[in-house]
DNA sequence: ACCTGAACACCGTTCAAGT
DNA sequence: ACCTGAACACCGTTCAAGT
């Protein structure tokens, strides 16, 4: 007998230690993450909330992660892979539109990555994955230089502006449906007295009010992106073929 | 004597009470919250510090406001205030150009807005007279119906888009060159194999990495607004004078 | 190397109790 | 009517200690 493992008794009676014995992940915390944002919101999130769901310790995920705010990183980067460029369509026109529908669709599936995009630098991965194909169907438009930059940025801010938009907007619907009987009215006494002041507005919110948001908020999209797709037409070398 | 005060002796032992014996206001509360926003950030804001700044205690704010959602939403609408529609130009483009500039240089001053605007319905008043001058603007223009909604959206969300991203960049900036030795090689070191990757981008880096901020931002919003008020002039009924 | 448990210094919000 | 004090149920983060 060689002797003693350092605990007595039989092999058998201590159990087998988990292959690599490591529970946890980047990848694993990052995916209960995205979860619990797209479920519960921005609000949601917290790291004994991840940390429970993954059954182990707030304090675990700190050796994965420094900090919470990295955390929200990752995320970002994560839903982002989603933003899919369109299969080389020849009309850069149309490229950079589906590029730009694929990045509003992905942000309204995902809206708390709007809280993020506020604030944070945005430099993983996929976010410049993302800027490449944007700037190639650019460049191939005809632009260069600072106008390169610039008419990427453009869209992008269109894309951005636009959910963000539509966010407060559907957030407004819901809060006002939401709430029991009382808001409805002080709602209606407080809009009266703002379309005495504001008659334009005032008609246009009259007009607003039995439209489908989802319907309008498409029709809005695409109308701010055509305006600024004729203008950068204009300002590039190759115009669009039609 | 008409005899006793409830507490005995000289009137003028006791202190005179203050005239309403309120210490509080919705106006001041809002006022140390925005000071404080604009201070220390989103982050920095706390019932318990506006309410010290104040020379209360927390509870007491909820006696004039429900949640600290209220209080950010009546900060939001304070600094909205600030936003000054150019005095009557004749020209729709300029005077929504001016708008434009106005909402972009108030968000700069006050970047925690942003963060609101992501999640926030804001129907205050001001937000309300806002949106009444910029569709007075665009219905001068030629605007009508449903496209006078979706160009002012139009406007407005590359305002949005254009200051979120002008506040990421700089971000970024502070961030790199705030840490210590160590972040500099290691952004270098990232950044060179993304460079490999992605070469357009990469070219574009390395043009921009020299270049001041603040011009650049300004630039890159003039171009985007440039498309979108071209584009707007091709589908409005009266065109630009020019 | 990887995770636990407990602690620290905070939060927003509520609510009796005082005046 | 307006404010205090104390409590409740949370936070992010750190760090010794275990294995």
């Amino acid at each position: 007998m060689p002797s003693s493992e350092s605990s007595g008794g039989s092999v058998w009676l201590r159990p087998e230690r988990p292959p690599r014995d490591r529970r946890l992940t980047r990848g694993r915390i990052v995916d209960v993450a995205v979860a619990v944002l797209d479920a519960e919101g921005h609000r949601g999130l917290s790291m004994r909330r991840v940390a429970t769901e993954l059954g182990v310790t707030a304090g675990s995920l700190y050796w994965y992660v420094d900090t919470k705010d990295d955390l929200l990183e990752l995320a970002l980067d994560r839903v982002l892979a989603e933003v899919r460029a369109g299969a080389g369509t020849s009309d850069w026109r149309d490229g950079l539109a589906a590029l730009a529908r694929s990045n509003r669709a992905m942000l309204l599936r995902h809206r708390w990555a709007l809280s993020e995009l506020t604030v944070r630098p945005n430099l993983g991965p996929n976010a410049l994955a993302l800027a490449e194909t944007g700037l190639r169907l650019l460049e191939r438009a005809g632009f260069a230089g600072p106008d390169l930059d610039a008419a990427m940025a453009a869209v992008n801010d269109h894309v951005v502006g636009a959910v963000i938009a539509e966010a407060a907007w559907r957030d407004t619907l819901a809060r006002m449906s939401g709430t029991g009987s009382g808001w409805d009215e002080r709602a209606a006494e407080y809009l009266r007295q703002a379309a005495e002041r504001h008659p334009t507005l005032a008609g246009r919110m009259a007009a607003t009010g039995e439209i489908d948001v989802e319907r309008e908020s498409e029709r809005r999209f695409a109308f701010g992106l055509g305006c600024l797709l004729d203008g950068l037409a204009v300002r590039c070398a190759t115009p669009s073929p039609s």
